[in-house]
DNA sequence: TTGTAGGCGTTATCAC
DNA sequence: GTGATAACGCCTACAA
């Protein structure tokens, strides 16, 4: 049987208020006896049970991770990120993953119900202000993650997309590109948004004059692959192609292998995500790093902070930078990678 | 304020006793009542108090997954493994990752303490019999993932890399090469012990007579960059590399294109673990995967199980299968990719 | 400084 | 079938 407070108290030949008071901290204890108090505990393996405490401080020293059903680097760095800050917080961290539908995602939320004191939420294409509403605990600090959710309430982080594509078009242009399609995303995801958003901002403010290309895509392999098929049949063949992520930018590498055109002789290819692939293919991709892990540890440093202050409006967005890495498949490159961040973390609070 | 089981007692003109007997779904009220009850509740949107509830239950419906400091694939795709599973027993998954010396491990382990009902602990090299007894709360129900501890108490699943090294060694054999050389892993990693004496074993069994070259590596790809390096100073040269991990094959890989030595043509390379990037690579790496997320998965299953019955002797020591991913690095490939399942789980009880 | 006692919200054990 | 009521382990006024 494991030790309770009683038992030390006793072990110590004190009473159960002494033994909390020592053991939390809070003074009111003669250095001696707490010392007594310490080292029964020791001897006893004491461990406070942790139901019992958080029942009547009503704190749960934990947070939650709501995902959706991703794979691969993202996922990982993400919770490696929100773990290690948690745990310098002194907080543990329950973790919800692959959730895939809005009932799924709903119900997820609701089961934590009581066993967290705060929630990071990285959005899906149906969590929206609607959302948070009914299923999210009033008064429950969250902070959520890649999300256009601007309900004036919420504290809200985000990939600064804009910018890191954006900076890549310059970029392209700086090295002397002119006719520059992009690949885009899914419609209803916001990364895929923000990023074309950037595209036809850079487009415009760069090479007013040139026309915008704009080809669908789904962040999938072999959308790319396709679109860099329409590519080759244009009748005035784009100088440079920059896909919304990596994966398609590796279909359209494929692709014009394939076709046998020289990347990035013929053509120049640029991606987004850096994932670890991007390093390996033939030749190697020039894409705009996001910093996952970072971006992990901001949000669970913003959760903390809303934590410590109830009460306090937590409305605000923040937009974390991204880096512009260029290697060989946009020509100009002269070994090792070299990178450029666009920008420090940017903060647009709404308080 | 949230309600509690008083609110509802009273909006349903009970006793607090039928409202929980009614919620929890044991019996011993009339289906009017019980009616009457859930009504109430779900007007006032009640929600148990887990905190209270587990106080006097001893059950927090959470288990515990304990990571070393990992990255990638691996680590993203056990937690939705186990996720997953845990979720369908309607248990929640507290996360505690990226942990590196073994104070470090315990202090995380001991964390848990009275906040899970049972563990999922993949081990590094510090995680012995020794460790987990100071450590460990008894009769805490736990799964050793990639282990060898043998306490001879607890349940223990590992990836079968023996099996995995022998079947691509006897692939290797099939297609014609003899003069086959390993690059092993670190001496204290588990992993790279297994899947060494697997390679041993198939090479003693099929081709008895042949030199067993085995190179050291660290599983990193400037180790197996080292050691094609070294291969290619040998004064018979193998037909065949097999590293015991995809980066250090891919490390082989460069090295042997900078020698300009074609592969298969010249030599043939295999990996351990199939990573995402084993498909890119050019030529694309044949490998042993290992299905990550059904490893969390069977953890899962087999902690669920350990805590559906306390007190049964846990020590049992499982293992999963792994499958031959044949593409064109070895030759004698043929478009698209062969894979084979070396054999389904494989469970040895001591009980 | 120290001890006593009440209560956090729930389930379980009794009576009725 | 239903309702009091005693735990569960802890923290925190309030007394001493």
């Amino acid at each position: 049987m494991t030790a309770t407070i009683k038992d030390v108290a006793r072990e110590a030949k004190v009473s159960v208020a002494s033994v909390s008071r020592a053991l939390n901290g809070g003074g009111g204890v003669t250095p001696a006896t707490a010392q007594r108090i310490r080292e029964a505990a020791a001897r006893l393996r004491y461990v406070p049970h942790s139901a019992a405490r958080s029942l009547i401080t009503r704190r749960t020293h934990t947070i939650g991770a709501l995902l959706p059903d991703l794979h691969g680097e993202f996922f990982s760095e993400l919770i490696r990120g929100i773990d290690l800050e948690a745990r310098s917080h002194g907080l543990h961290l329950l973790v919800s993953s692959s959730h895939d539908g809005e009932e799924d995602a709903a119900a997820a939320l609701r089961a934590m119900q009581g066993r967290v004191d705060g929630v990071v939420l990285l959005s899906s294409p149906h969590v929206d202000a609607a959302f948070l509403k009914a299923n999210l605990p009033d008064g429950l600090p969250i902070v959520l993650l890649n999300s256009d959710v601007k309900n004036g309430a919420d504290a809200v982080l985000n990939i600064d997309n804009f910018a890191g594509t954006y900076a890549m078009v310059r970029h392209l242009v700086d090295i002397g590109h002119q006719r520059i399609a992009f690949v885009g995303g899914p419609k209803d995801n916001y990364d895929a948004r923000q990023r074309e958003a950037g595209f036809r901002a850079a487009m415009a403010k760069f090479l007013p004059g040139e026309p915008v290309r704009v080809l669908a895509g789904d962040f999938g392999e072999s959308s790319g692959y396709v679109a860099a098929r329409e590519l080759l049949a244009m009748k005035s063949r784009p100088q440079a192609v920059f896909a919304a992520n990596d994966t398609m930018a590796v279909g359209c590498l494929q692709a014009f292998k394939e076709a046998g055109l020289a990347v990035p002789g013929d053509i120049a290819v640029a991606g987004f995500d850096d994932i670890p692939i991007a390093r390996y293919v033939t030749p190697s991709l020039s894409t705009v790093r996001v910093r996952i892990a970072e971006l992990g540890k901001n949000a669970m440093e913003l959760l903390a902070d809303l934590m410590d202050r109830p009460g306090l409006s937590a409305a605000s967005v923040h937009t974390l930078g991204c880096d512009i890495v260029v290697r060989e498949s946009c020509g100009a490159h002269r070994g090792g990678a070299t990178i450029t961040t666009t920008k420090k973390i940017r903060r647009t609070s709404n308080r």
